[in-house]
DNA sequence: TGGAGCATGTAATGAGTTACATGATTGG
DNA sequence: CCAATCATGTAACTCATTACATGCTCCA
């Protein structure tokens, strides 16, 4: 059994799917159309798209305008994407800075404290109004659920954290 | 104006103001302190400890059983950790591997999705019970809403995924 | 026609994880 | 008293971010 690829990486042999593209192009589908819950950076996707080819998953074509060259999927990519699609989605990550600090709450000035809390909550308002923007954007254009369901996970995930603030947090 | 320290190297800071504690300790402490939306690892812990070192914001004392090496926090260290707790929390990430997946869902076999779901469904019903648990034995141990932010936090992140799982995902 | 901004990629650095090593304790 | 387990730390590696460089395009 080959070394299984990382979530990255998958991602991107994902997208090449649909047809060659530059590391540039694949940056900027990730972007759109991976969302807020899985980003990664245009290095990540250089240095996976290098890791990729040399273990024959990609084929690198011929260099273009400004350095492009136009990466695509081979057969064995194809399955290693199959493989890794299908495997276990593990390594969730929820990291917040927030919750760090108010850990040590004790020996922060309140005023700062009320600051940074009324940053956060309009910080996550903000985003919750951009998805319920774009949602009813899809809506209108047509989008079915299963275009949807990352924006939902956004939608529910950005109501929870304003609940918390405004409910859980409030009280200090 | 020093150079600002990274969180994990802060959080260590801050606990330490408890008193000199050796980097075992703090690992331990950190996980069962800081929750499950701040982790770190033991070899960060150590890494961290020895740039703080290098940089004057903690001493380290002789070494005792075991290899173990109390350190202490310093003054300026203490500075260095105020200074952060101070300022602005940025970097909050989620990253979901089964959010990636479902982009993708369209190449997924409906079996293996199937039982995909259904053991995120477990696994997010498991933490939630366990936070409940927690929640009620710190009721009971008389803990304020001061302690219970972190968890109050997790019970709402939990509620919201189950729920995405069971009212967005299902129609799939 | 030149400079503003977009497109494309690389290098350097930082953060996080996994695997490894080894010395104390302790219960059987 | 020795085998299992806990405590403690290091090394190697992978993943992620930030800063940098440079070539095109296009329009004012």
């Amino acid at each position: 059994m080959p070394e299984p690829v990382n979530a990255t990486a998958a991602a991107l042999l994902g997208l090449l799917r649909d047809g060659p593209a530059s590391g540039y192009d694949l940056y900027q589908r990730a972007a759109s159309e991976l969302g807020d819950f899985w980003t990664v950076t245009r290095s990540q996707v250089y240095r996976e798209l290098t890791a990729l080819a040399e273990r024959g998953l990609v084929t690198t074509g011929e260099a273009g305008a400004r350095a492009r060259r136009d990466v695509a999927l081979t057969d064995e990519g194809a399955r290693a994407f199959a493989d890794w699609l299908a495997s276990d989605p593990v390594g969730e990550v929820v990291r917040i800075p927030l919750l760090l600090r108010l850990a040590f709450a004790d020996a922060l000035p309140e005023a700062r404290l009320r600051d940074m809390l009324a940053g956060a909550r309009a910080a996550h308002a903000a985003r919750l109004a951009e998805y319920e923007e774009v949602e009813r954007a899809a809506q209108e254009a047509g989008a079915g659920d299963r275009d949807l369901v990352t924006l939902r996970f956004g939608l529910r995930y950005e109501r929870a954290v304003l609940a918390w603030l405004d409910e859980d947090v409030r009280r200090l």
